[in-house]
DNA sequence: AGGCTTAAGACATCCCGTGA
DNA sequence: TCACGGGATGTCTTAAGCCT
């Protein structure tokens, strides 16, 4: 059970000897890669019609063609492409067409990880965790889970007057869909992260933990700074470490230089090469921390969207296997959890709508109130005792 | 002088470990 | 259990330097 050593790699490298699981799932990671999983053509497209209960047989010409040249198509070709197969297995018409899209979905899929289904409810499960916590009463926008972020009645002002006309509903609205953007944000950056990790030939690098997040520790904390590594997969090649953003902008200067460090280390210590990636973008211009990472990291390679995607994934449509996970994810995560911002947005101002009739004051005066008053000793430092931690001198 | 780029600040949120 | 701090993820704005 124990696992034996990565191939490709030095028996002296430190990578062989970072914690058992993560061990385990680099030489998994090795062995999953397309280009070995499957011996031709023919005997991926047998696995995608497999997997969707079809008993079509792949084109006798594919036989002897590379996986590649089946896995690594765009979407609409594939669609295209399984048309003749079908027709020739007496499917036609309407119903080759849906099949086709279904083939060319699974055919990314399988392309992408190797076990589609597992990953596709891992993210499904995620997505249904944030619909949860999106809001839903009153409550929820009026204060975040941290007590001093609390609505701020000035911008529910501005919204309702500047952009909705005066109309009080719409502007609760605009609020409810910032604070659910703002969640979706949080959740597609972590996503994103899971889901290449899982990719075929990829091991997501496990979250830091223990006392220093920043040391290395085989055992502990194995790539600190690293969010999705690439073991090798030939004597060529060396074991290759990636931080992955979901756009340029989202580190700035020092947070740059913090990361162009950590991937100097990692490089360093497990003799890798390192990466710092945007999935999203079109060019490295207006790039906030390229510089930060190359001046203390001046082997970094700094990618910006397809040219990101096509390292994370080893594949010319490596953005377009993370569309398809996330459309199959999203849909069933909507059938299954059901959140409508107008019926939320409905109910919150009906809260409202009450507790300023009981009050006798208007919405907004009501919420000003609510966001900036309570007891004086909740608001003033020299008087104010935090509640159960020891008390703090007060200087 | 004006426009563009870069760096950095302010802000909002989530997650997680810690300690009372 | 709760609050806190610090790590993420983002957004928008501003200041300063560089180039034309």
């Amino acid at each position: 059970m124990a696992p034996h050593r990565l191939r490709f790699v030095s028996e002296r490298n430190p990578v062989q000897r970072v914690n058992e699981n993560v061990r385990a799932a680099l030489i998994a990671a090795q062995d999953n890669i397309v280009d070995h999983a499957f011996s031709s053509a023919a005997d991926f497209y047998a696995k995608v019609f497999d997997d969707l209960k079809l008993s079509i047989a792949a084109p006798e010409g594919l036989r002897d063609k590379p996986v590649r040249y089946a896995s690594d198509r765009p979407f609409g070709e594939l669609t295209q492409d399984f048309m003749p197969i079908l027709e020739a297995s007496g499917i036609t018409g309407q119903s080759a067409r849906i099949h086709a899209v279904n083939l060319a979905q699974r055919t990314h899929l399988v392309r992408a990880f190797e076990q589609p289904d597992a990953v596709l409810a891992g993210v499904v499960g995620k997505v249904c965790d944030v619909i949860e916590t999106f809001p839903r009463t009153a409550g929820d926008i009026e204060r975040g889970r941290n007590p001093g972020d609390v609505l701020d009645p000035y911008i529910l002002a501005a919204t309702q007057v500047l952009l909705y006309g005066g109309d009080f509903k719409k502007a609760i609205g605009a609020t409810v869909a910032h604070k659910a953007l703002m969640i979706i944000e949080g959740l597609l950056g972590h996503l994103h992260e899971d889901v290449i990790g899982a990719m075929r030939g990829n091991v997501r690098a496990p979250e830091p933990r223990g006392f220093n997040q920043e040391f290395i520790d085989p055992e502990e904390n194995p790539f600190p700074g690293a969010d999705v590594v690439q073991p090798p997969t030939g004597v060529d090649e060396k074991i290759r470490f990636h931080q992955v953003k979901s756009k340029t902008g989202s580190a700035k200067g020092g947070d740059g230089k913090r990361l162009g460090d950590q991937l100097r280390k990692l490089r360093q210590y497990y003799d890798g090469e390192v990466y710092y990636d945007a999935l999203i973008g079109n060019t490295l211009r207006g790039h906030r921390s390229m510089r930060g990472v190359l001046s203390s990291e001046p082997t970094a390679v700094v990618l910006v969207g397809e040219a990101s995607f096509r390292e994370l994934t080893r594949s010319p449509i490596g953005a377009e296997l993370l569309l398809r996970v996330y459309q199959s994810a999203f849909s069933e995560a909507s059938r299954q959890a059901g959140y409508h911002i107008d019926a939320m947005a409905a109910g919150i101002v009906s809260t409202f709508k009450e507790r300023s009739e009981a009050a006798g004051e208007g919405f907004l005066d009501l919420l000003l109130s609510d966001s900036v008053r309570s007891n004086s000793d909740q608001q003033d430092s020299r008087t104010y005792r935090p509640p159960s931690r020891r008390k703090r001198p007060a200087n």
